[in-house]
DNA sequence: TGCGGATTTGCACTCACTGCCGACCTGCGT
DNA sequence: ACGCAGGTCGGCAGTGAGTGCAAATCCGCA
């Protein structure tokens, strides 16, 4: 893998993770808004500007490969078995999303929920980057169920399914603790189950 | 109304209304990002400085009175009848919040659309916001139905039937021809149908 | 008419972010 | 081994949002 590229995306890719933890460590000891672009990039040994070559934000620094869930469930709607109704599978690729994330427990992610609840831009793009997804997604479903599934039908499923979950959680994040990375986890698990029961079976 | 204000209140109140009007006007003619908040205030003739004691940011100005929607949401909640479910519930109120909305079709209304769907800054405002009247609804709704539904429980719910009928909008917008009532309609219907059917025979 | 508290506003400042351009480095061909 | 070309780095200067502060101004009330 890494044997592949060349020096400089090698180099690059170093450079890039270097900030990655450089942020985390200043977001995590000195919080987000008190700490600046110029202390992450002299943490991190490179010039400010050239923080912008790699991000083109300040939060965009919390979302590195921000993709591979949308990926997991693109996945799961290709891999769909004949009998799977769109509802199901939906439910299968929540599921496998869950699944998948051990990287739930990384300290970015720990960080990255935590500054979702409390900072307002972080939120904010939080919120695009799902609504993106949920694009996404929902295309992807439409394409696979054709003659049964319009875009807008498609569109109005993906969204129910993940604003019942990101709804659950959030409810579920309001009275939690949020430093613990194990209740985190419980939590993102519970939020799932309680908002994808009512689709369990039929319909 | 306006006659129980002082006149301080009164004259705050056109200044506020000033600045809104200052800044569609400006949006519309020259675009979100190429008009600055100097200019705004200018127009509005008051100081640049002054402008942070109407609106706390430039976004800011695009949705005054945001809590209108949430609070038909809540009175619908409130009057329910004995036999009405918590869908049900939600169900009438997204009908009345269509109904009371000939805000619908105010210029800043449209403006407002339009600048969701091309300015990330607005649009992560409108998701905030949106996000933000989930919870309320979704508290009153478990307060209103004690024993049947749970916070979690109810934040799922809501999650689901507002992220179906964004979905379905924002699939719509996307795609076809805008501004068409019949299929504005028709979207809605798919969505509400499909976000709530599930919840039907359970809760 | 004049007082007291609130509003307005200019000023100076921080920080995110951008364009420009020269300095530097790396992969490639000779 | 060497130098060239294209990409990367990073300093500099600038814009615009947003904030704290303190003086000026205004309004309601006595």
């Amino acid at each position: 893998m890494l044997l592949f590229m060349s020096l400089r995306d090698r180099k690059r890719a170093r450079t890039r993770q270097a900030l990655i933890d450089a942020a985390t460590d200043l977001f995590e000891r000195q919080g987000y808004d008190e700490t600046t672009i110029a202390d992450i990039a002299a943490a991190a040994e490179i010039g400010a500007r050239t923080f912008f070559s790699y991000f083109a934000s300040k939060e965009e620094l919390l979302f590195p490969e921000s993709d591979g869930r949308v990926r997991a469930a693109i996945d799961a709607i290709a891999t769909r078995s004949p009998d799977e109704r769109p509802a199901d599978v939906l439910l299968r690729a929540l599921g496998e999303i869950n699944d998948t994330s051990e990287e739930m427990v990384s300290p970015l992610a720990a960080l990255r929920l935590r500054l979702i609840q409390t900072v307002p831009a972080v939120r904010g793009r939080a919120l695009q980057l799902q609504l993106d997804a949920q694009r996404e997604i929902a295309k992807h479903l439409a394409e696979a169920f054709p003659g049964q599934l319009d875009l807008v039908r498609a569109a109005a499923l993906t969204g129910a399914f993940v604003g019942a979950v990101s709804g659950a959680l959030q409810a579920l994040l309001d009275s939690a603790d949020r430093a613990d990375p194990a209740a985190l986890q419980a939590a993102m698990r519970t939020a799932t189950e309680v908002a994808l029961t009512p689709w369990r079976r039929s319909t």
